[in-house]
DNA sequence: TGACTCACG
DNA sequence: ACGTACGTGAGTCAG
């Protein structure tokens, strides 16, 4: 028999520290487990075990020890976090027949060593998996250890023992006696390390006789001086270091064989971790989760109860059959299912589909965007949508990052029938989106779900589908423009380096910077020197190579990212098509994707030519409107500060109002510097202020940073008292709140790692105020939409920036639909202070934002 | 794949 | 003593 001995603190830690930290939608820390669980199958595919024992400490403080290795030394030591995660990876480990061994006053090193001794006078092999060494002594001709590091696992035997350190597994005990061991509390001899210990032992084999033959030795007079003084010390610490073979265990091997477990509530486990590819990787995903329902006879019952779906391909008679009542559809852009009462639906026919978007039947649906993208691209379109599945589970929870049926059914403890008959997703639909429904009222998030984001996927479908026309011929040239001013460039930069060498590897780039030309490197990454924009710029005046660095950086990135990434994007319609992803960001802002229209360049000129190759189509134009101060007004409102929300009804500039108030001032004796500080406070205080980082923005001391924050404050007491109260309320709940109830769970709030901490207050602080200003445009494009359509201009919305929206218009209606925009913009809400919205016209985007 | 860098609001 | 503002997406390098 195989003995798969694995020490579950060592594992568990190695796994916390090897992966970031990660949290399921409940806060519940998890990367530990998961760690854990990724080696232990690994291992369990390369040791083909037939017993597995997993040994934890159990931790009370006896006689021989040892406050061991850091992560045990008291239960300080072990972080919070990974401490959270130790029972639940036991009751894991338990429902998948896997033996817990634990004993009192002993370590997970003992019971190692005493499974190693029980299985190695039965005959048996074992196979210790640990992440530290300490176990070496234990390796013999029938025990291996299996060293887990990050990369991959080192497999100890005698051979290795001996090939690596020159002594038996045995006397590796010897060595710890003397050279000590700092993490186990192990004193070992003054002033003896490694390299003297190895040598001794080599020589000497053992403690006791490197003392028996002291005087026949030669030895240098420090280290002979050393032995003498520290015999006691060696001699206690020989007792320490070597591990105990009889911890009172069960000493049946039989014991330890692998059981079945309970693969239900496995399942089950694995569900509330939401760890679904673990669940798929153990084969769970045809369990049952009532614990009833192992046996095949209630497996049946259950499945009698659950209503029974006829199969069969949409045609045009069923369609007549749909178009007056209810279904649900799930629609991925080619393959479309259905179903309704009784049926399920099949039909990989665009045209059909097409039909059946058209019917007058109340629609539930799994992600929507695209059967309305689908529809508007045929010149036709979606009718009576209902429910979007994937949309409640976003707004019920935006932490989690795939909304799909089977996560959602897990999330919300809905019978997934695809686990139960082999059915699609589509079966659960139905049930699944009931249970949102409810959910959605629960948490009083059911008017921004029907009145904003169940609408809003229409217009995001309308503007996938329509696109932005792309000048590509402007796009290539201006490439070629790069290109040569680019190769230009590295030939200078090649010059000034004496060598060529890739400008574009931070790694390569930082060796000749600080170390060929010996310039001063100020900061480091984990992989080696920082090579950052703001380093480089501190440097700028060292070294005539630097400015040619940067420029080298910015044109490269607009050749590669925009460029060329933007050509790539470009449909044979001579447009581009973005995807915006609803269900993506924590705060409710949408994101874009293929190309990403959300970050092209405009701060500076060179890259802000990039705006003049998108354009309107020949007879169009373009319109442009955005918010000013979209953040800060929502912050004036929430809060209700008095003096900020007069300056916006005033329609002063808010930087300058904030300067005057917080150096006590006029507006008219407020310098550029001043503003300009007070701009930075305002985007601080959005996103939750340091001093340090303040600091930083703005060129001045920590200590003026500070002093600044703390005259906002007292100046703006309602802004003070609003962010106090949303932390609160945000460690309270686990979320917060928008004014529109969009929720964001924040549950690096309970952590008590201290840098965490901090980034959830800041998060906490921020979300109520980016949330809204989602919010709010998000009821801007909903309205817009609807007046364009209602008003039959022929104008469409195409572009959204968060706090900016664009329409493509004929020169017809560009006015009309310019007064719809800018209206509806400025009315989407009625708040303590007036939206202000800025718009623009022109042929491209260039000309439009003004 | 993760780290780094950098584009945007 | 340490790390340091909120939210995104994409290209490149290097292991």
């Amino acid at each position: 028999m195989k003995l798969l001995a694995i020490d579950g603190n060592s594992i568990m830690n190695r796994a916390f520290y090897g992966i970031r930290i990660l949290s399921n939608s409940k806060g519940q820390f998890t990367n530990a487990i998961t760690g854990f669980m990724n080696i232990y199958l690994k291992e369990l595919g390369e040791v083909s075990p037939d017993c597995v024992a997993v040994a934890f400490d159990l931790k009370a403080p006896t006689f021989r020890h040892k406050a061991n290795a850091a992560y045990k030394a008291n239960r300080k030591g072990m972080p919070d976090e990974l401490a959270q995660q130790m029972p639940v990876i036991k009751e894991l480990l338990t429902s998948m027949g896997i033996k817990i061994v634990e004993c009192e006053g002993y370590e997970a090193d003992d019971i190692l060593g005493t499974l190693s001794r029980i299985f190695y006078e039965s005959g048996n092999e074992t196979y210790i998996l640990t992440g530290d060494r300490d176990s070496f002594q234990l390796i013999n001709d029938r025990v291996t250890v299996r060293l887990a590091t990050t990369k991959e696992t080192k497999i100890y035997t005698p051979q290795r023992i001996m090939d690596e350190y020159g002594v038996s597994p045995r006397q590796m005990i010897e060595i710890k006696a003397l050279m000590g061991d700092a993490s186990d509390n192990i004193s070992g001899v003054k002033g003896i390390g490694e390299k003297t210990a190895l040598s001794l032992i080599q020589q000497c084999g053992s403690v006791d006789e490197l003392y028996n033959n002291l005087d026949n030795i030669t030895l240098t007079k420090s280290v002979r001086a050393k032995l003498e003084s520290g015999r006691q010390d060696a001699e206690d610490s020989r007792f320490l270091a070597e591990i105990c073979l009889t911890a009172p265990i069960d000493s049946n091997p039989e014991s330890y064989k692998l059981g079945k477990g309970d693969p239900a509530h496995t399942k089950e486990l694995l569900g509330d971790l939401e760890m679904m590819k673990l669940m798929e990787r153990l084969k769970l995903s045809d369990v049952t989760s009532s614990k009833e329902g192992d046996s095949p006879e209630e497996k049946k019952l259950k499945l009698s109860d659950l209503p029974q779906f006829k199969i069969s391909e949409l045609d045009k008679t069923k369609l007549k059959e749909l178009h007056h009542s209810p279904s649900c559809f799930i629609f991925d852009g080619k393959r479309l299912e259905i179903q309704s009462g009784g049926v399920i639906m099949y039909t990989e026919d665009t045209d059909l589909a097409l039909d059946y978007f058209e019917t007058e039947g109340e629609k539930i649906c799994f992600e929507g965007k695209t059967a309305y993208r689908t529809a508007f691209e045929n010149g036709r379109e979606l009718k009576n949508l209902s429910f979007a599945c994937d949309l409640a589970g976003y707004l019920l929870n935006s932490q989690t990052s795939e909304y799909t049926i089977e996560n959602l059914c897990t999330a919300y403890k809905v019978l997934y029938r695809s686990d139960v008959e082999g059915f699609s997703d589509i079966a659960t639909l139905e049930p699944l989106s009931v249970c949102l429904k409810a959910q959605l009222e629960l948490t009083a998030m059911d008017k921004l779900y029907y009145d904003i984001e169940l609408p809003l996927c229409e217009v995001l479908g309308s503007m996938e589908a329509v696109g932005v026309k792309a000048d590509t011929d402007g796009i290539k040239a201006f490439g070629v423009q790069l290109s040569a001013e680019i190769e230009k460039l590295t030939s200078q930069i090649y010059a000034y380096a004496g060598q060529e060498f890739n400008i574009g590897s931070p790694k390569q780039l930082g060796k000749v910077l600080f170390e060929d030309l010996g310039l001063p490197a100020k900061k480091k990454t984990k992989s080696g020197y920082s090579t950052n924009a703001e380093v480089l710029e501190s440097l700028a005046d060292k070294h005539p190579i630097i400015s040619l660095i940067l420029e080298y950086r910015t044109l490269t990135k607009l050749n590669s990212t925009y460029v060329d990434g933007l050509l790539k994007e470009v449909k044979p319609d001579g447009r581009v098509h973005s995807v915006f992803k609803q269900t993506e960001t924590r705060t409710g802002r949408i994101s874009s994707t293929e190309p990403n229209m959300q970050n092209i360049p405009v701060r500076k000129e060179i890259g802000r030519n990039m705006r003049k190759f998108f354009v309107a189509e020949k007879g169009n134009t373009l319109l442009d409107a955005d918010y000013s101060q979209i953040e800060l007004r929502v912050l004036a409102s929430v809060c209700g500060d008095k003096n900020m929300q007069e300056a916006f009804k005033d329609g002063r500039d808010i930087h300058t109002s904030t300067a005057a108030q917080v150096f006590g001032l006029p507006e008219d004796f407020v310098t550029p510097e001043m503003r300009s500080a007070a701009k930075a406070v305002n985007f601080g205080i959005i996103y939750g202020i340091g001093a340090f980082s303040l600091s930083k923005d703005i060129g001045v001391s920590v200590a003026e940073a500070k002093q600044y924050i703390r005259n906002y404050l007292n100046n703006f007491p309602k802004v003070s008292e609003f962010m106090d109260k949303t932390v609160e309320d945000g460690i309270k709940n686990g979320y917060v709140t928008t004014i529109f109830g969009r929720r964001r769970y924040i549950p690096e709030l309970s952590a008590t790692n201290k840098v965490m901490q901090a980034f959830g207050k800041r998060a906490a602080m921020n979300a109520p105020i980016q949330g809204a200003a989602a919010d709010i445009i998000k009821i801007a494009m909903v309205k817009v939409y609807r007046r364009l359509k209602s008003e039959k201009l022929n104008a469409k919305l195409i572009l959204q920036v968060h706090d900016e929206l664009i329409i493509e218009s004929s020169l017809a209606d560009k006015d009309k639909a310019a007064k719809i925009l800018k209206e509806e913009m400025e009315n989407a809400v009625s708040l303590a202070v007036p939206m202000s919205v800025e718009v623009g016209e022109g042929e491209s985007w260039y000309l439009a934002k003004g």
